[in-house]
DNA sequence: GCAATGGTTCGATTAAGATCGAACCATGAG
DNA sequence: CTCATGGTTCGATCTTAATCGAACCATTGC
């Protein structure tokens, strides 16, 4: 019983409407400024110093401060993957939300923190499982090395991070897990450095050009 | 974002220490009663009643009435993942509990009524469930029927009766579900009538011979 | 130096909700 | 039927914390 506090105050700092509203606007990995939370929000920027200081506190965000600017930012994947397993209860409760074709470019290929989730994220996560590429202990085989080399990447891409080199995070609209990790942000980079694919500006959506979808289809056949 | 509030609201549910010892008791899948609940998290029956009303109410928690008593066990895996995404903040272990018979041999195998409980039962349960025997709405299907032909068992040695063919009972011992109804008691039958095992005199427990468990297990397999 | 802007601190207000005592309902045992 | 036990409902109390106005600190640009 001694540890439950623990957890609860973490879920209780996302437990807040207007905190959760800054969180999830910094899902998509990218830092914003106090000012620029607190509008998000909807409240006013004494309410959101108070907010910030508690998630900086507890090492949910990290802050950069910057000139008069103040930069916050996710603390790290373990809070995007909080938010996506808390995501998988709304999407179960209203299954029928409005689905436009922002919604559907969403469930198609979005970023989860740094890394590739939706369809596309799963469908290479499930790859790189069932085809030998990942062993299971979360390691990259000789195999699964093999085929990175084919796109050009090698263990030399990899950031210096001491961050776990993989690790399956629990996709909100599909269920079923996508790969996070080092690995996971150097194949987005890379998917984006290739052009096979775009971030569209304010939104989290990876929209792939109709070649690059096809190029990486083929990749992972 | 309109998503907030309802990721909100399912975090306030974890974020309450009470309710959090709750829930990190369910996390190894048994079902627990009220007020056991309730000395976990020391707070008294009516509050634990109040917090998991709501809890329920959310479907984070699913709830089995059975007779005076009520069971409770999580909702479902996506609750036990928001548990253990919330863990990874802090990384702390879990005592488990150890309710029920102190006796060994009642908890291995037992009679609950006219079918096989205890950890005997719930595996045959787990099995038959899992491994497509049973379909969702209890049925035996097909597979199943095959499977009970293979030791001997066909719709011909079901007991004439209303009572419904399958049921799911809740373990006591085990606090999760094993298989009861008419079903339950042929297999039962059946097991000391292959002398798998026998009834010690003036208890409810089933004695597997070595040779019974390793054949009923095998089945099983 | 001086205004302008980004951000924090302090204090008072207010709303939410956790808690428990007491009374009540439901089920099972004898 | 009667009693004991598991669980809920209701009402009152009390704690926590979200919020904002106002004042204050810090940095940049002029």
């Amino acid at each position: 019983m001694r540890e439950s506090p623990d957890i609860a105050r973490i879920a209780a700092l996302v437990a807040d409407p207007a905190r959760c509203s800054m969180l999830l606007a910094l899902m998509d990995g990218r830092a914003l400024t106090a000012t620029e939370l607190a509008g998000l929000a909807g409240i006013t920027k004494q309410t959101a110093s108070s907010h910030l200081a508690k998630l900086v506190d507890s090492e949910v965000l990290r802050m950069e401060a910057q000139g008069r600017h103040r930069y916050f930012q996710l603390g790290g994947p373990h809070v995007a993957a909080l938010l996506e397993a808390l995501m998988v209860f709304s999407s179960d409760s209203v299954p029928p939300l409005r689905t436009g074709p922002k919604d559907f470019a969403l469930r198609r290929a979005r970023v989860c923190y740094d890394h590739l989730a939706g369809e596309m994220g799963v469908a290479l996560h499930d790859r790189m499982r069932g085809g030998g590429w990942l062993s299971d202990d979360l390691t990259v085989t000789g195999k699964g090395w093999a085929h990175l080399a084919a796109i050009g990447l090698t263990p030399a891409e990899l950031p210096r991070s001491n961050r776990p080199l993989c690790r399956s995070c629990l996709d909100w609209s599909q269920r079923r897990h996508h790969l996070a990790g080092l690995v996971g942000k150097m194949i987005l980079d890379h998917i984006l450095a290739l052009s096979w694919a775009r971030r569209l500006p304010a939104s989290r959506v990876i929209a792939f050009t109709p070649d690059g979808e096809r190029r990486f289809l083929d990749w992972l056949r």
